[in-house]
DNA sequence: AATGAATGAGGATTCATTCAT
DNA sequence: TATGAATGAATCCTCATTCAT
C-alpha cells in the first residue's frame, strides 16, 4: 500500500493517485478548502508538489476528483440499499436509507457544498464533461431504482427527485455547518432557531416531500 | 445625491453607506464575488479604498450588509403579499407568491448562495449576532404570516418552512447558476438533465412539500 | 532623497519611482536579468514587493522604464554634443562622439541587448506605444542633427543611420559580453578572434559606414 | 528513417540525434524559445524526455547544436557561392549573395538572435570550446574567400567583415522580429519608421560598408 | 472623515533535470 | 539505451487591509 518510489504500471499509478486523494480528503476533514494548500497536501502525501500536478491539472481538479469519488461511493451505497429491499419498500424505508447514506459522509457533504461555486472553475472542459456524463448515468440508474421502490413515482420522477435531494443537501449543509463566527454565534440559546441538524431536516423534508408526491400521484396535483 | 466631500451628520453617513452598497450590488451583478475587488468598488463609488473600511470592517461585512438588505426587502415583499391576501388563500397562491418574490431578486439569490460559505467568515461577532437576531424576528414574523395563510400549518411550522425554503433556494441556486466551465458544458444537449430553472423547480418542490404538509396535518405523519 | 514613509505628492511619487529604478539599475550591474528577482529589487529599495507593482505593472515594464531612461539620457548627451559642434564637424568627430557616448553606458548596452527579445513582452500596449512614440521623436530629432553635422547625409538618412547604429550596438554588445561559459572560453588565446571590444568595433564600423555614405553621396551608389 | 527502439551503433545514434534536432527546429519555427518545452520536443520526436538528455546535456546545448548546424549550412552555402564566382566578382554580387544566403534561413536568424544571451549559458565548457573552435576555422576560411572575391580587402579583413556582419544580423534580426506587444504596435502607421526589413537593411548597410572599405583601401582611412 | 500609498503574506504552477526501472 | 515518473526550486503577482497624512 505504501508505494515507495516510482509508480510505473498503470496500477501503481492508480494507487498513487488514490493515495494522494486519501491524504487530501483526510486533511480536508480539518481544514477548509481555502486554507488547504497544495503545499500541505504534497507534504502529507510525501510527494513533491510537482507530482501533484502530474496527477491533477489543478487544485480544483484534485478536489473535483475527490468529490467524484465520494459521489460514486454514495451512489454505490444507495443503489445497494435500494436493490436490497427492492420490493415491499415503505417510503419511510427509502427516506431512512437516503438519510443514513449521508449521515456518515461528512466529507461528501462538505464537498457538495462547494462543487458548483468553487470546484467547477479552473477545470478542463473535458474533465467536467466526463464527470457530468458519468454522473448522468448514475442519476438515471439510481432514479430508476427509486421509481421501482416508490411505486407512486412516474417515469423520470426518480431522477428529478434526486435533483431535488441534491439541492436540499447543498442547502441544508450550508445551514448545518456555518463557518467561523456564525458557528460561534449559533451556540447562543436565543439563536437556537438557526441550528440545523442536517439529517433531521433532511428526514423530515424528504418525508413530507414524498408524501406530497404520493398524494399528487393519487389525486392529481390540483388542489 | 451627489454627496461630495465629508459626511458629517449621521444622515449623510447613512447616505454614503447606502451609496456604496448600491454601487457594490450593481457591480456584483456582472462580477463574481472573487473577482470583484474592493479597489473596483471604491472606484465605482468614487470613494477612496480606505473609506470603504470606514463603513465596513471587511469585504465580507460589506457583502453581508448587502445580503441583509436584500433579505429584508425580500421579507418586506413577502410580508406585504401575505398580509394582502391574508384570508382565503389557496396554497397555490402562497407558492406562487413565494416564487414570484424570488424571481426578480437575482442578486439576493447570488448572495444567499455564498452567505454561509464565504460571507460569514472574517466578520465581527457582534455584526453577525445583530444580523442573525434581526433575521430571527423576521423569520418568526413571516413564519406566523405563513401559518395564517396556510391553516394546515401548526405553530412553529411557518418558521420551519422558511428554513426549508432557505435550503432549497441555496441548493437550486447552486444548480441553476453553474460557474465557468460547467456553464458551458451544460449547454450540450446530452446534459440537459442538469439544467435547472430555479423558479420552476422551486415551484414544483414547494407545491409538493406543502401538499405533503397538508396531508400530514390531516391524516398524521404516519404512513 | 531618502524619502521615508509615503509619497503623497506627484513629486514624491516620481522620486520614489526614480529611487526604485536607481536601485534596480544598480543591481542589474552585477546580476543578469533572469537572476534579478523582484524580491531582490524590493529588498534593495526597502519597499514591499507590492509597492513595486504600484509603480510598474510587471517586471518587464520596470526594466523597460529603465531602458527608456537610459535611452533618453543617451539621446540627451548625443544631442548636446551634436549641437555643440554643429558646424565644421569632421565625421571623425561624429563617430568619436557616438562611441564616447556609449562607452560609459554599460547598463544601456546591457538593456538594449534584451529590449526586443525580453522587455517588450508582458507589457501593456499603451506603455509600449508611448515609449515608441517618444522614441520616434527623439530619433527624428537626433537624426536631423546628424544630417546637419554630416552634410553628405540626405533627408531621412539621419534617422536611418540611427537605426543602423541601433542594430550594430545590439549586435556588438552580444558579441562583446558573452555570458557564462562563453566568457571563460574566449579567454583562451586561440579564440582571441572572437573577443570583441565594443567601442573599437563600433568606431571602425561606423567610420567605414560613413565613408561609404559620403562616397555614395558624391559618386552615386552605383559601383 | 523510422528508427524504432534502441540506437546501438554510432550511426543509429547519430541518426536519432539528427531526428531530434530536426523536430526541434520544426517546432522552433512557430514557438519562441521560452515557450518551447523539452516535453514538447520529446513528444514531437516520439522519444521520452529522458532520451533527450542522453543526446544533449541541457536544453541550451540542444539549441546550441541546432545553431551550430544552421551556422554550418550557412557557411556551406556561402563558401559554395563564393567559390563559384571566385574571380570577377563585383562586390554587388557578394552583397547579394550574402543577403540571399540569409533570406531563406529564418531559423538561423532566430537562433543567432539568442545564442549569446541564452544558448551559451548552462552549457558544458568543452562543448562551447569545440563549437567555437570549429567556428573559428570556418570564419577564417570564409573570410579568406571573401578576401579573394573582394580584392580591396586586406588580410584578416575578411574574418573581421564576417564579425561585423554577425553583429549586423543579430541587431537587425532583433529589430525585424519584435516580440509580443511590440509587433502589434509597429503595425500602426505612425510607427512605420521602426519597421525593419532585415534583407533590405542588410543589403543597404553591407553595400555602404563595402564601399567604405573599398574607399579606405584606395585612399587610406584618413579623411 | 477621507485619502490612497504601502504592505506582504500567500499560493499556484511550470519545467528543466534526475534517476529508478 | 530508453523510459517517464518524480523532483522542487523558482517567481511572479494579487488584493484585502492598514495607516500616515
Amino acid at each position: 500500500m505504501a508505494l515507495s518510489s516510482r509508480a510505473m504500471t498503470a496500477d501503481q499509478k492508480q494507487l498513487r493517485r488514490a493515495s494522494i486523494l486519501t491524504v487530501a480528503l483526510a486533511r480536508f476533514a480539518d481544514t477548509p478548502y481555502n486554507e488547504l494548500t497544495m503545499d500541505r497536501i504534497a507534504a502529507d502525501a510525501a510527494v513533491a508538489k510537482g507530482t501533484l500536478y502530474l496527477y491533477f491539472r489543478s487544485k480544483e481538479e484534485l478536489f473535483l476528483a475527490l468529490y467524484a469519488d465520494e459521489l460514486a461511493r454514495w451512489f454505490d451505497e444507495l443503489d445497494a440499499s435500494l436493490e436490497k429491499n427492492r420490493r415491499a419498500t415503505s417510503f419511510d424505508n427509502v427516506v431512512q436509507l437516503l438519510c443514513d447514506s449521508l449521515k456518515n459522509r461528512p466529507m461528501f457533504l462538505r464537498l457538495i457544498a462547494i462543487v458548483h461555486t468553487v470546484l467547477e472553475r479552473n477545470v478542463d472542459l473535458t474533465t467536467v464533461r466526463r464527470f457530468k456524463t458519468r454522473m448522468k448515468e448514475r442519476v438515471l440508474n439510481t432514479g430508476a431504482l427509486l421509481e421501482a421502490s416508490l411505486p407512486f413515482l412516474k417515469p423520470a420522477q426518480g431522477a428529478d427527485l434526486l435533483l431535488k435531494i441534491n439541492a436540499l443537501v447543498i442547502g441544508f449543509q450550508h445551514l448545518a455547518e456555518p463557518s467561523g463566527v456564525a458557528a460561534e454565534i449559533l451556540k447562543e440559546p436565543e439563536l437556537a432557531l438557526f441550528r440545523v441538524n442536517l439529517t433531521e431536516q433532511l428526514l423530515s423534508t424528504l418525508r413530507t416531500l414524498l408524501m406530497g408526491l404520493a398524494y399528487q400521484a393519487k389525486y392529481g396535483s390540483e388542489k
